[in-house]
DNA sequence: CGATTCGTTGTCGAC
DNA sequence: CGTCGACAACGAATC
């Protein structure tokens, strides 16, 4: 019996490495390749212009490639579980598929929809293709707990043997039989792609894209980045610069957040490149960035309230400030500390910076300087990132909030010093921030410190055209780190009106462990 | 259980 | 230029 299939994307936006595409794809008759824009995820809120057009481009690549197969993507806007049901039945679908999706949002949406289909009549299949592998089997190989250390979590994954290799993009063969549902005129629109006007956006402020969406970009980016095999083999992630005037590192990441690249694609073709030579190793290699994807995959999957505070079981409750004009002045690159503004000015223009320079306004934001909530951190970058990724997000905020798996709070990255290791110049300053670009090189990582003649000589005034410091960060830093001693104290010491003060606080670990065992049992 | 080791990527100053 | 210890001292995992 030939099926009738919605094959519906949401990340996995590509046809290299698609399982669920491929089950579609067989024993069907009629295919419709979907994709719901769902105002519960797809909003002007949570997500910021960048991020849209990385979208856009990526659906826009997807149709065409569809198209040489004779297909095409098909386009809806509204809540899942409105659009599927009518599309159930104007369709007379008989089968759904689509990629696995770990995120919390993700699962109750597809538990819904997945309920709305079997009352329909609706086969769903769905396959683990976005990460390297199904980390709920990690989880499972370590006792039903999350790992918290990346030692530990390399240990678990030796005992699963390398991620499945990638499977190819399905070809005309693998199409012959199946075929393309007939569109009338009318329709080619109403399930056209609409574009970033049409959905409200001021395009004015955009700079043409650095990194435009869409499979074709990646693979492409991919090979750039493989066919230099000794900058492969000897990458080493903490010996790649923050402030290099072009990316020091793949920027593969916006396309394996969105799917445009499979992971297990990049890591098959590293492992090519890496075949007989001598090469760097996880953590700091490239396979390591791969796995330390999934280990924070792993870490969002096995901890609840992952992306928060409250009630999240691994995170300390740190007793932060609420301070809109920090956060203002933070978010919108006028803290006065050149190095932190030209980083916040490059993400909010290009949606991209370096894994160090997200360290360091994070540190900056959180533990190091103006001691603001990490989850305030967290929404402005997943507004304004192309790699706004839910889990490495939220456990990278975790991380440089020293809340979580990172716990040496001592180690404060300093927003004058940390840049000058990579950029003694400060080109990168001068290229963001170019109302500093006459300022002598001494004084380009602290502009308050040249003297007035030298201010003026350079044509820029200090708290008049760049903002003087925020913060005293010699003097701030010290007083916040003894101020993360204090949550830390709290959090060992437990509760102390409690009557049980130890038992009470040692619950919180157990009670992962506890709800995962639960969860087993049915 | 207690002790020990280790932990993706801090900074500063001495040598 | 690189390496090392002090700084002040944390939790997770292991034995």
């Amino acid at each position: 019996m030939a099926h009738v299939c919605i094959h519906w994307f949401r990340k996995g936006l590509r046809l290299h490495d698609n399982p669920a595409l491929m089950s579609a794809l067989r024993g069907c008759k009629e295919i419709y390749p979907l994709f719901i824009l769902d105002p519960c995820i797809h909003n002007k809120e949570s997500m910021g212009v960048n991020p849209w057009r990385f979208l856009m481009g990526s659906l826009q690549d997807l149709d065409g490639s569809l198209r040489k197969l004779n297909l095409r993507l098909f386009v809806v806007r509204g809540k899942p579980q409105d659009i599927l049901p009518q599309l159930f039945q104007k369709w007379g679908v008989s089968r759904m598929t689509y990629e696995y999706d770990t995120e919390p949002y993700s699962r109750s949406r597809d538990l819904k929809v997945s309920e709305l289909a079997k009352e329909h009549g609706v086969e769903v299949v769905y396959k683990i293709s976005h990460t390297l592998h199904d980390v709920d089997r990690i989880i499972e190989e370590n006792n039903g707990k999350a790992p918290l250390t990346y030692g530990r979590f390399q240990t678990v994954l030796k005992t699963l043997g390398p991620p499945k290799r990638p499977i190819p993009s399905p070809t005309v063969e693998d199409i012959k039989d199946v075929k393309a549902p007939c569109v009338e005129s009318h329709e080619e629109q109403q399930y056209g792609l609409p574009s970033l006007e049409e959905l409200g956006h001021d395009l004015s402020c955009l700079q043409e894209a650095q990194f435009p969406g869409g499979e074709e970009e990646a693979l492409r980016r991919l090979e750039e980045s493989m066919e230099r095999t000794g900058w492969v083999c000897s990458f080493e992630k903490p010996q790649t610069a923050p402030n290099s005037l072009s990316p020091s590192t793949t920027v593969l990441s916006p396309y394996l957040t969105f799917g445009c690249l499979s992971a297990r694609t990049f890591w098959w073709r590293l492992a090519d490149v890496y075949q007989g030579k001598k090469h760097s190793a996880p953590p700091v290699s490239l396979h390591g960035q791969l796995l330390w994807r999934e280990f924070f995959y792993t870490a969002s999957v096995g901890v609840p309230n992952f992306d928060r505070m409250l009630d999240n079981p691994v995170c300390t409750q740190i007793d932060w400030d609420t301070n809109p004009e920090y956060l203002s002045a933070w978010k919108e690159a006028r803290t006065g500390f050149p190095f932190i503004d030209a980083i916040m000015t490059q993400l909010r223009r290009e949606g991209w910076i370096h894994h160090l320079a997200r360290h360091a306004v994070a540190c900056f934001l959180t533990r190091g300087d103006l001691w603001i909530s990490w989850e305030e951190g967290k929404k402005v970058f997943e507004g304004l990132l192309l790699d706004g990724d839910w889990a490495l997000n939220a456990g990278n905020w975790l991380w440089l909030s020293a809340s979580a798996f990172f716990h040496q709070y001592f180690r404060v990255y300093s927003p004058i010093a940390f840049g000058k290791k990579t950029d003694k110049h400060g080109e990168y300053i001068k290229k963001y921030l170019p109302v500093l670009k006459k300022f002598p090189v001494e004084y380009i990582y602290e502009p308050w410190k040249a003297p007035l003649s030298v201010q003026k000589a350079a044509g820029c005034i200090v708290g008049k055209d760049y903002p003087s410091p925020i913060v005293e960060h010699e003097v701030i830093s010290k007083q916040n780190i003894q101020r993360m001693k204090t949550s830390y104290g709290k959090r060992s010491q437990g509760v102390s009106e409690s009557p049980q003060p130890m038992k009470a606080e040692k619950r919180k670990g157990p009670s992962v462990l506890d709800m995962l065992k639960n969860k087993k049992k049915k």
